[in-house]
RNA sequence: GCGCUUGUAGCUCAGCUGGAUAGAGCAUCGGCCUUCUAAGCCGAGGGUCGCAGGUUCGAAUCCUGCCAAGCGUGCCA
């Protein structure tokens, strides 16, 4: 309907222009807007106020002259000029109902779209180092990449959801060894465990489970493991030297093939714990890239001389600087420190510098927000190897913060304390939790209620959705009781018996969602999307308190049973999209 | 210090590529169940859009300065 709108003022326009009113090179932006108060019609231009200084003309007197040049449409039923220029649009109600035929017509596919025009579009989120399970805090990040990724699915991208699996580096070091150390107490050896290990149980089930199937091959005594050890911090000494060193002394005592198999094993059972755990929150990638795997085929090897070639890279204090500060970086970054490793960001340079490879038309990446002093050393990198930095989009995810009622949970990151995504999901469950993840603007900071998340009252928003759902799915198991069938072609045909401003209203809601899919997936904002859905469950709910559905007046009860029925789909449809559940009853 | 983000009703937040009287949920108060699920509906009160300037027909929205909060500012990942 904008787009009929738009056409038919773009004639005016020439019109105009031929009677030498406005000057022929003038080319305004013409913009329709759906109208917040419905006595200014259903839409709304402001051309004539934008148009009003190039033509030196009072933009009323101008949108007179705009009204006078527009051709006759049959779907608009009256046109008004108002306030200080606005040229408002009323619709014919019979164009209107048109949207019930052909929701009901599209079902599922009603709302998608191909402006995407299939273009290869990569979304890479969650990416949670792999030493331990998610917590609440990728969580959110979770839902809203799921989100994202599915909306631009629905307006017609070709969507690569990834997530970037961090297996190399000290901080799978330091797990390896975090569980070959809880693997020798299992064996009976008594060893202090490092302040700077990983000390949450599941490290422990893993220990165990190595032990059951090893006994004692990787066992080692105390004494030659603790053997001349720096101090731990505890003992007055440097967490991180007590850490490094221990991490140097399993690689000695044990040959290289069994550090490896603690190091994989480990990773496995942590990867394949959080691939479950993602896939029951709805959360699924086409696939999980190894930054490891980078290392060892030389891709950042490969991304190191390419930003050489270029002349980005020079020595420095023993160690390989990239001059990102040449690019719009506060500062230079080191890409190889002086004891020879690359460091993560050369494995990110190598990544992003893989994505691009990959031949995406645009990829976005999904970070916490306390990632975000990491952005303009990413896109130096990018535009040093002689990409366009703009192919690249971060999008920011502020921490989520837990509450149960007025009181905070604490989400200190010392062990054990956090809360896990799966303890979550058991107390809230998938719906409630997507729900509230996806419910705020991304950059905001988030509370998350516990209490409000689980009740089963008014106060809950995810019901509040669903439960319109359940209404009509009812209305519809009422009708059968009754013994009355539904006659959708009579319905079709009596449309114009829906006059009730709740009907028409209600009408005019369905039909902006095609539009509000095509927002929320363009600009990345689900809660567009969450926002929309519980203003067209209150119009519902409105209208079924204010009228019964199954009358006897048959013209008319089919007429309505295809509006809600239209009401229902569109639910479907929303809830579909954020991977929530649309139930038959509750 | 510098950078990013945020500041809108008692609370939590929409609205921000400038548009007409700034919206919603919760909370508070008052109504609606012999008729399709009351997990619902209707109504009322509640605002210096952080502060001060500027840009223009028009500013919560854009610009500048200031104030406040969070985060960042490693040869960690």
């Amino acid at each position: 309907m904008k787009q009929k709108l738009a056409s038919v003022i773009e004639k005016a326009l020439s019109e105009i222009k031929n009677q030498g009113i406005i000057d022929e090179n003038v080319t305004p932006k013409i913009t329709i807007e759906r109208t917040r108060d419905s006595q200014h019609g259903d839409f709304a231009s402001n051309i004539a106020m934008i148009l009003a200084k190039p033509a030196k003309m009072n933009p009323r007197q101008l949108a007179e002259k705009i009204v006078n040049a527009l051709p006759n449409d049959p779907a608009i039923s009256n046109i008004e000029i108002a306030g200080p220029g606005f040229i408002n649009f009323f619709i014919n109600p019979n164009a209107q109902y048109q949207i019930i035929s052909q929701i009901h017509d599209l079902g599922h596919e009603f709302g998608k779209s191909d402006i995407g025009a299939g273009k290869k579009i990569q979304v890479e989120f969650v990416s949670a180092n792999p030493t331990g399970p998610l917590h609440v805090g990728h969580g959110r990040g979770a839902a809203y990449g799921s989100v994202v990724s599915d909306l631009l699915e629905a307006v017609g991208f070709d969507v690569h959801r990834e997530y970037y699996v961090n297996d190399a580096g000290r901080q799978m070091d330091i797990l390896a060894t975090s569980i070959w150390l809880r693997y020798l107490e299992e064996c009976g050896e008594i060893i202090p465990f490092p302040s700077n290990g990983y000390r949450g149980d599941y490290i422990r089930d893993i220990a165990r489970e190595i032990h059951q199937h090893s006994e004692n091959d990787y066992r080692k005594p105390a004494e030659l493991v603790m053997e001349n050890l720096p101090a731990d911090e505890p003992q007055g000494g440097d967490k991180e030297a007590h850490i490094d060193a221990l991490i140097n002394r399993a690689k000695e005592l044990l040959d290289s093939s069994q550090y490896e198999d603690i190091f994989s094993l480990g990773l496995k059972q942590i990867l394949d714990d959080i691939k479950e755990d993602l896939a029951e929150f709805g959360v699924t990638f086409q696939e999980w890239f190894s930054e490891r795997q980078l290392m060892t085929n030389g891709s950042v090897q490969d991304a190191l001389q390419r930003l050489d070639k270029a002349g980005y890279l020079y020595q420095k204090e023993g160690a390989t600087w990239f001059a990102s500060s040449q690019l719009g970086d506060e500062k230079d970054r080191v890409v190889v420190r002086d004891n020879g490793q690359t460091t993560y960001f050369a494995s990110d340079i190598a990544y992003h510098m893989n994505k691009l490879d990959r031949g995406f038309d645009q990829i976005i990446d999904i970070w916490g927000a306390d990632h975000h002093g990491y952005i303009p050393r990413v896109k130096a990198a990018l535009q040093a190897l002689g990409a366009n930095p703009e192919k690249l989009k971060v999008l920011l995810v502020q921490f989520a913060i837990l509450y149960r009622g007025k009181e905070k949970i604490p989400m200190s990151t010392r062990a054990g304390e956090f809360v896990t995504l799966r303890q979550l999901r058991n107390e809230v469950g998938k719906d409630a939790a997507r729900f509230f993840y996806a419910m705020r603007r991304s950059e905001q900071h988030l509370d998350f209620d516990l209490k409000l998340a689980t009740s089963k009252t008014n106060e809950n928003p995810v019901y509040y959705v669903q439960y319109a759902h359940a209404r009509v799915c009812s209305v519809f198991r009422q009708l059968d009781e009754k013994g009355w069938s539904r006659d959708i072609k009579q319905g079709m045909d009596n449309l114009d018996k829906l006059s009730q401003p709740h009907e028409t209203e209600l009408v005019a809601t369905l039909s902006r969602y095609p539009e509000i899919v095509e927002k929320s997936a363009l600009k990345y904002e689900p809660h567009q999307l969450i926002l929309y859905l519980r203003e067209l469950a209150n119009e519902f709910h409105t209208y079924y308190n204010a009228h019964q559905f199954l009358v006897e007046d048959s013209a008319l009860r089919n007429a309505r049973l295809n509006l809600i029925d239209a009401a229902k789909q569109v639910i479907a449809n929303g809830l579909d999209l954020l991977n929530i559940n649309a139930p038959e009853s509750m």
